[in-house]
DNA sequence: GTTAGTGCAAACCTTTTGCAGCTCT
DNA sequence: AGAGCTGCAAAAGGTTTGCACTAAC
């Protein structure tokens, strides 16, 4: 996977730099959804030298040439942008709000979704993104744990709780 | 519906300020999609001290008690978010790249997706966001000319309008 | 040797925060 | 009266840009 997203890119004379392998290394193996933020530290590792600018570059470039997808996860921490390769197969990801966790989703109605849409507007789609946010099972139940304490405190301490969300 | 989002707010003390009802009705009325620059200067014609900031707040108070969902319409028109009243219906939103329309879809797909995450993960749904980014019925056609056009021009514009987008 | 790419500093855009004063209930 | 809300100014966070220098092909 690595070495075709390194075919597509030299195929557009684009030059395979050594702040670009790096970069690529990281975002093909490190898991998944780094922000642009992780990966500069990840590369800085790697060479203290390279710059925080050229890892916006490079992800802008991997965007533009479809390499890369772009996420947001529902915002979860903060407004910075996540990135994976873009895998053969869509999927819809999915935040627990409580915790952080990400998970993955796989399922036929995302192909039956893809499919409606370019059949019903005769929209031809470049990209897809669905993001799910919500309590996962186990948050659920420390969720509503929380919920109870906050009811059964005094109000000062409920508007504190209030504000701090 | 403008009327069951002000009855909620009053229910958690919050207040209907002047500032608030100018913005509400702007939100509710106003069409789609709004973003907070365009909320802000449609606010200022109704009220020139209105500030910025009080949109941003107002915003954020909306989004949390779940009034309103936010949007990012695939960063077609930058980075910022827009926001919508949460209709009876969930929806995703199909962004076409080239003229920047938003389309609407309602289809089965989405409850179905909806049902099989909750089951599959046991997880609950607190908001969820599709958007679908390529190009409508209408540009597909314009901008394989672009391509063309492109494709037949001198190397030198051939960079600049890589440039460009 | 060219042309693309990098680093650095500075700008930019959107959004948030601190605080004093105002206002809704 | 008093908490909640607003405006203003200033800061923060994430990302982009201009430019001179460097490196890939």
């Amino acid at each position: 996977m690595l070495s075709s997203i390194k075919g597509s890119l030299q195929k557009q004379g684009i030059r395979l730099t050594r702040q670009r392998q790096i970069l690529l290394d990281l975002i093909d193996k490190s898991g998944q959804h780094l922000d642009a933020e992780s990966l500069f530290q990840l590369a800085q590792e790697k060479d203290a030298k390279l710059n925080r600018v050229t890892v916006y570059r490079t992800l802008k470039l991997l965007k533009q040439e479809g390499l890369v997808d772009e996420l947001d996860l529902m915002h979860y921490g903060g407004d910075q942008h996540y990135y994976e390769t873009r895998m053969k197969q869509e999927h819809a990801h999915i935040i627990c709000l409580r915790c952080g966790k990400v998970e993955e989703f796989f399922g036929e109605p995302l192909q039956k979704l893809r499919r409606q849409i370019e059949a019903d507007f005769g929209f031809q789609i470049l990209l897809a993104r669905t993001e799910i946010g919500g309590y996962c099972s186990h948050c659920q139940v420390l969720r509503s744990r929380e919920v109870e304490e906050v009811a059964a405190a005094p109000l000062k301490v409920k508007a504190k709780v209030r504000k701090a969300s």
